[in-house]
DNA sequence: ATTGATACCCACCGTCCGTTTGGTAGATAA
DNA sequence: TTATCTACCAAACGGACGGTGGGTATCAAT
């Protein structure tokens, strides 16, 4: 009966309970970039972090779980933003555009998490996606609704859809996750000012 | 030495080879585009078609293969039809303004190839991804060059990065394939309608 | 010094994966 | 009639997968 502890491997660095935790979220969340959920084992996740996958089930019930998570503090996070943006001061069109620019920052301080939110919304069950979606504020009616109190207003041309107009607006923008790339800090500024630019002038009502 | 044939399953219909190719081809991009490509078992495919795994084994081989070709048609098939919308009379704006309706109904005919091509090419290692994008024509080029000749003919206003401005029009314009639904044959009309309208407006040099 | 909770190890399970192999019925051609 | 080709079957391969469960070293609190 003598217990054989076998340890030939070192054991792993111990951690409390959160920071461990948001180590799991961080780790899942890149190796979910690089290779799609699908793609990723736990058994990678286990090793970047340097402990046993068995060890994962210490945090978690399934796989899944972890997505769940890292997509839905990815959608809070991002909404938050761009909530706050839309609360500035002026005309309606001055709200767009500041949403416009937020949501830009946004998206170029989180392009990984941006990205597996896009991309792997899908891997999770509809149920599981009602529960991230189906807050009582969401994307799209937050620009279909600036869209049209522009449009009462005069500030916002009056020939398009509200609700089309903002899932076009809004796809755009989230397009933007392919290619930005946060470490360029003076670009960002620029892809701001051409968005802004072009949907500005292509939505207004006017030639400004 | 007697062959017992051990028949307990209907045999597959035996099809020519091209037919049951592109039927191979058919089924794949469906599947990849509602499971993924790493979510998509060679078993489930062949289950489609009636046929054995295996099987699959006569036409490929591995995988990756069918990946390639779905991917490959997909990018041939829109970058053809980009390229003769490219070659209209008139004004760079107005070869500006074909592209874009091209671009939409080119997407909207096939949502399920878009959305794999856009989804999948990063399951692809890198060489054959190249091999794909490789080509003498591309994408961003062509609307990057269009934009250029608006500037110098004076039609497409001048304080934007031809380059960059390339890449947020067709990056907008490839975000539809989240959305697009062909069925709903009028509301193409409309989509093409709204992305000229804000589109055209905001990179036209005046208030046309 | 003892205890109880915490954070992790590690061997193992059943299942499914992509891939390989040997074989065969039916059509075609000589 | 015989030989060859075509499109497929059937079974098995090793390995990787998500997940389970008993065990244990480390820690804070007593």
């Amino acid at each position: 009966m003598s217990t054989i502890p076998n340890r030939n491997q070192p054991a792993a660095t111990r951690k409390p309970r959160e920071e461990r935790w948001s180590e799991i979220l961080t780790v899942a969340t890149e190796l979910f970039y690089q290779k799609g959920y699908e793609g990723t084992s736990l058994q990678e996740i286990a090793e970047r972090l340097g402990i046993m996958k068995g060890s994962l089930y210490y945090y978690i019930r399934s796989k899944e779980d972890i997505l769940f998570v890292v997509l839905n503090e990815a959608h809070k996070a991002g909404l938050e933003r761009m909530t706050s943006a839309a609360q500035v001061e002026g005309t309606a069109l001055d709200r767009l555009r500041a949403m416009i620019i937020a949501h830009i920052r946004s998206i170029a301080d989180n392009v990984i998490s941006t990205a597996v939110f896009l991309n792997e919304m899908k891997s999770l069950p509809q149920e599981s996606q009602d529960k991230i979606l189906g807050g009582a504020v969401n994307y799209p009616k937050m620009f279909e609704q600036v869209l049209r109190e522009g449009m009462e207003e005069g500030t916002i041309r009056q020939d398009l859809d509200p609700k089309l107009t903002a899932t076009i607006v809004l796809g755009s923008l989230n397009s933007t996750h392919r290619w930005l790339h946060p470490e360029r800090h003076g670009n960002l500024r620029k892809v701001q000012d051409h968005f802004t630019r072009i949907l500005i002038s292509g939505l207004a009502s006017d030639g400004n």
